[in-house]
DNA sequence: ACTTATACTTGGACAAAGTACAAACAAGCC
DNA sequence: GGCTTGTTTGTACTTTGTCCAAGTATAAGT
């Protein structure tokens, strides 16, 4: 498994290294969104002590080279996660819960802007309203939006 | 132009407050897409001293009640403007610079996720790359992507 | 296997962006 | 004019992320 990531990172032309190896395997424990904090301290948890800049350093070089997929999606801080296959987000603003959503398309830039603005490399959207379960746990009294 | 500002604050729900109508003053001024401290900035040079709080909580304030368009492009900052029409932005990963792009939709949400997560308000499109005048600057030379 | 160039790590300090809080203030209603 | 309550304001703080310089270790060359 380590192994595994260690192949792909030497295939994208990265120096296979303790703490890229330890974070792409602490994605891979996690699943889902977590921020580079997050990742440190589950880090931490596991007695892997690595420092904040290393999670950072880790995560940027992970990412650009295209083995962990980053996603802003306005909570404040950036969320990584593993990257399988090209997706959207949907963030609750009640929780703050991130969610995927499937991309229609699949490849990236999956959408393309009407005009002529230059070399778009992808198209990252994000849904934003409330989830599910905030839905169904206020009895969906108040849904009063008037946009 | 400050009072028709009053008028719609009003309308929404909000006092007319001093600091509120300065910073959808100073947001109309100068057009475009402009972080918090980019407005803080422009109302101190035009000699209206704001607390930087205070222009937090009226961007927030008046971006909540529909009154200014709140964009998160990633670019460590969120960037605010006068809302006209719903549209999204293309970010240049090389300079920076943010431009909108119209959406094609009008509407808010313009798209729809293909699952049911629950209520969706909006969905905001980022698209990244590398707008005209980089890639003009630049000759096109180290254009090397592969996903 | 030994050596070497250089990419990467590490830690500490730093900067930027935004939030929390409590007291003072003022907008809108009577 | 006076009251109620939403806002403002200033300070302090947190969170998130970057910069730098010295040390370390990876991968390639011999």
């Amino acid at each position: 498994m380590a192994g595994e990531a260690g192949t792909r990172m030497r295939e994208a032309g990265l120096r296979v290294t303790r703490p890229r190896v330890a974070v792409i395997g602490a994605l891979e424990a996690m699943r889902g969104h977590h921020t580079a904090d997050e990742v440190h301290a589950h880090l931490a948890r596991n007695d892997v002590a690595l420092p904040r800049t290393s999670v950072y350093n880790s995560l940027t070089a992970l990412a650009d080279a295209g083995l962990v997929m980053r996603a802003d999606v306005g909570r404040g801080a950036i969320v990584y996660e593993v990257a399988e296959t090209w997706h959207h987000h949907f963030v609750c603003g009640r929780c703050g819960g991130v969610s995927d959503v499937p991309c229609l398309a699949g490849a990236r830039p999956c959408l393309t802007p009407g005009e002529d603005v230059g070399a778009v490399d992808e198209a990252q959207v994000v849904f934003r309203g409330t989830c599910r379960r905030c839905l169904d746990a206020d009895g969906g009294g108040d849904t009063a939006h008037e946009h």
